[in-house]
DNA sequence: ATCTTTCGTCTACAAATTAGAACTTGATTT
DNA sequence: AAATCAAGTTCTAATTTGTAGACGAAAGAT
């Protein structure tokens, strides 16, 4: 995608990292984001996604300590950038202010949901 | 994308046929894109996601009266079904429940944007 | 030394996004 | 009535995103 759009997939990750804070890695983002969003994903699909996140510079990301609990591959954490913020902000403004225009009687759905 | 996940271009082609409510079809549907969302897209582009939010039951269309004013391929109205309006809620509501899960101070840029 | 757990990387493919050329259709000219 | 013009949509093809699953590596446990 060009400029600074962001696919659904790489805002739910960039957000999900924000709401972790200082413990956004692999496998805390993956699980919040199962929990959140009701929506399995794989380990790939997620790793995928924050490295092409860092190329684009919206993400960048540290080593962590080798481990704490049983061992395993050191973390890498996570962190979103300015620019991933400011990516962020944009995709919300624009959508807050289309759904401001919708009218009402548009959006009345027949059924409860 | 599956299941009810709707891609970033999707949502922006959803919410602005319910902006512009009757008078939804590809031009103008492209127009006002560009104008809300200061962002170029091609004919091209607009129209495979509208058969594709078509395949997948977000939308609906029906074709329009030959032209009014000097010719040129009947147009083709679009509207957003129920189950676009569901989609379109649970995107919004899953983004901005993170939203209000990240702690202001995340948030903070160091410029003005 | 081998097993087990934790976690990241690699490979491959499917689906979404995008652009631009081509095609349609009628109305207006000539 | 043929040529042209304008308003629209469809087709073709390429690039980006999204997705899963197998694989590899590190370190504590046995």
């Amino acid at each position: 995608m060009k400029g600074n759009n962001i696919g659904e997939f790489e805002e739910l990750a960039l957000l999900t990292i924000l709401v972790l804070g200082d413990d956004a890695y692999g496998v805390t983002i993956r699980q919040e984001i199962e929990k959140q969003g009701e929506r399995k994903i794989s380990r790939g699909a997620l790793h995928t996604a924050l490295s092409r996140l860092e190329d684009k510079g919206f993400l960048s990301s540290r080593q962590g300590e080798a481990t704490e609990a049983r061992g395993g591959h050191p973390k890498r954490y996570y962190e979103v950038t300015n620019k991933g913020k400011e990516a962020l902000h944009e995709a919300k403004a624009t959508r807050d202010r289309l759904w401001n225009q919708i009218p009402e009687v548009r959006l009345e759905l027949q059924y409860a949901w």
